[in-house]
DNA sequence: GCGATCAGGT
DNA sequence: CACACCTGATCGC
């Protein structure tokens, strides 16, 4: 569960992910993913009773939630007060108290997380400053420079809280193998074993939650086998996903599960309860996607390893590691450039991306224009249509959409009356990391010597900037992989030298060198869905202006200046206390160079920032005085930590 | 009967 | 370790 209380203390009239107590009395909600420890309260009476007096509340969230969502009968009530945003769509959002008529204005980004299908994170703007809420998530390879981008877009003083996923953010999880990596090992797992026969099947031991859909997705893309499961009528909508899976059971993959399933397996027999095929018996394996970290010295880098005969567990996470949470927090290079990368591709670069699933489909369009007032919110299933375009204006008396900066935009593009404090974010770097650091412990002991904020979601990292850190060698890591990525494939089983009924003999647990199972090359074996990040087929925004107006050229940042304000951070939940003093680093080290994005390494790889280093403790020291002179700072039961620079 | 909470499991 | 659940027991309404 979240130790994320619902509210940020910049705008506590807001909450996200949950929906109990004191979010009771929110002006507007946001649900960043579909996960039921995000979703706390969501259908409570007491909320639908609320729901009911309280005609201007609404759910914000990602078309693609609202479709996983509402497929729940239990959710159902929510149906007519759900508002999509589309991603990466800057919008305008009145938050009203119904009691006295107050009105604020915020605009929210929604940025995609890379957790699930549907998720995001939320980029908030409005007169307290910029909070970014980054639910879970899990950057893929090639995201850390939208991050920049995203940051850059917003000037580096203008963040003055991240809320963020800290599930992996302690050094013990320094690395988790990439996305792609973790994909490649249990493909050639999976495609060593079923085509041996078409009795050898495969169960996917996963845990119920959305999350998985990329491993069934590309499993079945790979090997032409779609993957059974229980249900799919979540997905519907989204064929992009529907397609590579079936409730057929007679498939060679299976993705089933009940509650006896590990039991059922004891007897050779699959959670859906089909044992034998044409009379014939079964060969079964089953696969365990389950995290597996490596530390950075580590030179453990299986990501496939043997439990047993027929089991294995393979490296899997929703989450990003330690590694992959040093957030940078604006770009090194140049200019120009926009909040959002995904929409500065103009190169299609042979980078593996990683595209968040869920394409929905439309069933309709709907135009929005300026007089249709209504529709937006009456309108049921099929969301309105908008195009990922700047500028463009949902027409709903509370709820604009806009672009993110107006650097770019000629004045007249200007739909909304509303005013756009966006503006005033493009330029100004400063190569800052989020950084989480240490104290995964939850003994009182280590909490007292390292004061930090805990939480799963929760606890800010504060950028911080360090020149003479022990930077991770990532070279160390993956460099070998390299260079035993072929042989290492060889040694996987294949139909030719598995013989019988065993199960492949390979990724034995133990020190691998021949084990291992990674490929840099995997961005090529492994397709990821690509299906352009919630992008519509259709369009129909009426004001609709020139594309990519936030991001006019392929072209990365320019490093115009640096910011020296950063917030310090905060907070989470209500009991948290926003600690409001600002820090200027002294040494904001100049970023150098121009940003590359990484299309050959991992994710772990921090490419562009090379004078990233790992937090040292002298860094906390800004956050030492802020305890001591009395600052509040709750401390909650998880870990991680709280980063002042 | 429902929800909330806890313990225990995968 | 951790997650994202699930089940079952207990309690209160």
């Amino acid at each position: 569960m979240s130790s994320f209380l619902g509210q940020m203390a910049e705008y506590p009239t807001i909450s996200i992910d949950r929906f109990d107590r004191e979010n009771l009395k929110a002006r507007a909600y946001f649900l960043s993913h579909c996960h039921k420890d995000h979703m706390k309260g969501l259908r409570a009476p007491t909320l639908k009773r609320r729901l009911e007096c309280s005609l201007k509340v609404f759910l914000y969230c990602s078309p693609v939630t609202k479709e996983l969502l509402l497929t729940s009968p239990k959710y159902r009530f929510w149906e007519k007060r759900i508002v999509t945003i589309e991603i990466e769509t800057p919008t305008q959002i009145s938050l009203v108290d119904e009691a006295s008529g107050e009105k604020e204005e915020i605009v929210v980004t929604l940025l995609p997380a890379g957790h699930c299908p549907g998720s995001v994170m939320f980029l908030f703007q409005g007169k307290n400053g910029t909070v970014l809420y980054t639910g879970d998530f899990r950057l893929a390879k090639g995201e850390a420079s939208r991050m920049e981008l995203l940051h850059s877009g917003g000037r580096v003083k203008d963040i003055q809280s991240v809320y963020l996923d800290t599930t992996f953010c302690d050094p013990r999880f320094y690395q988790i193998p990439s996305r792609e990596e973790c994909l490649s090992g249990i493909l050639e797992l999976v495609r060593g074993w079923i085509t041996r026969s078409p009795y050898h099947v495969v169960w996917l031991n996963c845990k119920a939650a959305y999350g998985y859909e990329y491993l069934f997705t590309n499993l079945s893309e790979e090997l032409g086998v779609q993957v059974h499961v229980d249900k799919l009528d979540m997905f519907r909508n989204m064929p992009d996903i529907l397609q590579h899976l079936t409730t057929d059971r007679s498939t060679q993959i299976h993705a089933c599960r009940h509650p006896k399933a590990e039991e059922y397996f004891q007897w050779n027999k699959l959670p859906c309860g089909i044992a034998s095929k044409n009379k014939i018996l079964l060969n079964t394996i089953n696969i365990k996607p389950s995290t597996m970290w490596f530390g950075e010295r580590s030179r453990k880098t299986n990501v496939i390893v043997r439990t047993g005969e027929s089991s294995y567990r393979a490296c899997f996470s929703f989450h990003s590691s330690y590694s992959e949470v040093r957030i940078p927090l604006s770009c090194n290079s140049n200019a120009d450039c926009s909040v959002l990368k995904p929409l500065c591709r103009s190169s299609q670069s042979a980078e593996p991306k990683y595209k968040p699933l869920g394409k929905l489909k439309r069933a309709r369009t709907i135009n929005v224009d300026s007089e249709e007032e209504g529709d937006l919110f009456d309108d049921p299933l099929p969301t309105p249509l908008r195009h990922k375009v700047p500028y463009q204006v949902t027409h709903h008396a509370e709820v604009f959409s806009m672009t993110a900066l107006s650097q770019n935009q000629p004045e007249k593009a200007r739909q909304s009356t509303e005013r756009c404090r966006v503006e005033s974010m493009q330029n100004s770097f400063l190569a800052n990391f989020i950084d989480c650091e240490e104290s995964n412990s939850e003994s009182e002991e280590e909490l007292e010597t390292l004061p930090l904020l805990q939480g799963k979601l929760g606890p800010v990292a504060l950028p911080q900037q360090n020149a003479d850190g022990d930077i991770p060698q990532w070279d160390v890591f993956f460099k070998r992989n390299d260079e035993v990525t072929d042989e290492c494939l060889e040694n996987f089983p294949s139909s030719t030298e598995m013989g019988g009924s065993q199960s492949p003999k390979l990724f034995s647990d133990s020190d691998g060198e021949s084990t291992h199972i990674s490929s840099q090359n995997s961005s090529q074996s492994t397709h990821i869905t690509d299906q352009g990040s919630q992008g519509w087929d259709k369009s129909i925004s009426v004001p609709q202006m020139e594309q990519n107006v936030l991001c006019p050229e392929d072209t990365c940042c320019d490093l115009k200046s640096r910011d020296k304000e950063v917030n310090t951070v905060s907070s989470v939940g209500k009991e948290a206390t926003m600690s409001d003093g600002k820090y200027t680093p002294e040494e904001a080290a100049v970023p150098n160079g121009t940003h590359t994005d990484s299309q050959s390494s991992s994710d772990f790889e921090i490419p562009s920032t090379p004078e990233a280093e790992l937090p040292k403790p002298e860094h906390l020291q800004y956050l030492y005085k802020k305890l001591a002179t009395g600052e509040n700072i709750v401390v909650e039961k998880r870990k991680c930590s709280l980063f002042d620079i």
